[in-house]
RNA sequence: UGAGGAGUCCAGGCGGCCGCUCUGCUGCAAGGCAGGGAGGAAAGUCCGGGCUCCACGGGUCAAGGUGGUUGCUAACGGCAACCGAUCGCGAGAUCAGGGAAAGUGCCACAGAAAACAAACCGCCGGGGCCGCGAGGCCACGGUAAGGGUGAAACGGUGCGGUAAGAGCGCACCGCGGGCCUGGUGACAGGUUCGGCAGGGCAAACCCCACCUGGAGAAAGACCAAAUAGGGAAGGCUCACGGCGAUGACCCGCGCCAUGCCUUCCGGGUAGGUCGUUCGAGGCCGGCCGCGAGGUCGGUCCCAGAGAAAUGGUCGCCACCCCUCGCGGGGUACAGAACCCGGCUUACAGGACUCCUCACGCC
RNA sequence: GGCCCCAUCGUCUAGCCCGGCCUAGGACACCAGGUUUUCAUCCUGGCGACAGGGGUUCGAAUCCCCUUGGGGUCA
């Protein structure tokens, strides 16, 4: 689970640094998203609910979850979707690499912007990973 | 000018920067370039089809749906035109709009009576009794005009008629049957006969006519780790029977428990690929049709994701609201998940066409 | 994405199939009063609902249609 120095991130190829969101920086399976919920460590803040787990895929990969009980209605869900999404984006270099993170809509009816919402996630990012490498170091499985 | 009716359409526009996704081209690769990228309802899932799998030989009976006529359509519970009823001065609008003389059932309360008809208060006749009298009482008979109840009481109004009345007779209206005419038809008009045939509810059971096999893209097809080990086919043995088929049953049909022998290797989870976007397709024009629509020619390729793209941000303009102004705020309903035809529901604001009524002027 | 159910006082429910006797019944809860020295129990009374909108019918909680809100199920 150890992150790989090697495995160089896909984003960080680019000859100029530009603020890309690949497919490989998305969480895709299930598989992934069961081990992040069950776990993963979490921050919460005014608007998002931060979910980290380490991944093997050597960078900083984003997960949408927005309920239903965000928004009834799928443009609201869009909405908050979207803003999250863009967030990541412009955040996703400052974020410690080699770790999924999930995002959660932190509060019901909710209308992020995208300025507070990127402040708050380069904030809970670290601050959740954080936990996880703490939570490791006092009960050290076997791995 | 004002008030209103019907229908069709739009769903803010342009630009800069940073992103996502698909297709094509290019490149050893990283990548680059070009083009496409939410809706009229994408929604509710109320109908109808395509498509896929299962069932698929016949019969009987269910269950469900539709309900004026003629058309349109792949089909429909949709649409068009027409007919009828109701509403509106009108343009027009609304209608699950077959059958109650096939049967069953229900019609609370009130009322004499709620459906083979009958008669509470009455009205009338002659008779009997009482009373000086006006009149009252009793039984019998005639009657259903009037009263009252109700949502609804065995045609309505008027005149004649009568003891009082009554389609008893007459006129008009309504109704029913026959015939004629027009129409493909629903039906309409005319004529003649009948004195009235005997309430409502079938979105109560039901009858009639017509329609419907079941499931649904999480349908279904293919590739295929790890792990676990098994499965399939054929033959023999054997009978009372049992089992199976997507509404039920019957006929017909198919299959076989157990044991033994022989032969073969397949099934399938995580994951992936296909199905998956060229289609009852869009636009333009000609012709046919009152119309829904049909047909011919030209032209275009016009979302295709998959923990799920179609975005973020800034500026200018347009419209609306607040404000003396500077300025500020707002721009609906709403997000594709196999596709299509409809219906229904939600919706800021706006554009266009046709029509009606009232008033004024020429 | 598809399919299928449900909705009645604050809560759990009866009535719906077969419309009227419904001013919608019951239990728990709540509020008064009584009993008791007080509390509990018990007795009496009260408050309180047909999800919303149309239609059929003389009449709808009940029949039909639409909407809204819940829930289940299928990988």
């Amino acid at each position: 689970m150890e992150v790989d120095p090697a495995t160089p991130d896909p984003a960080a190829q680019h000859a100029v640094r530009r603020l890309l969101l690949p497919r490989e920086t998305r969480m895709v399976s299930k598989g992934d998203f069961e081990r992040a919920w069950k776990q993963g460590s979490r921050a919460r803040g005014d608007v998002l609910l931060v979910i980290a787990s380490p991944n093997s895929a050597g960078c900083a990969r984003l997960g949408l979850s927005i309920g239903k009980k965000v928004w009834k209605d799928a443009v609201g869900r869009n909405r908050v979707r979207r803003v999250f999404r863009e967030a990541f984006r412009m955040t996703r270099q400052d974020l410690p690499a080699g770790f999924d993170y999930i995002l959660v809509a932190a509060a019901p009816k909710l209308k992020p912007t995208l300025g507070p919402t990127s402040r708050e996630l380069a904030r809970l990012g670290p601050k959740a990973v954080a936990r996880f490498e703490k939570k490791r170091d006092e009960t050290p499985g076997p791995q």
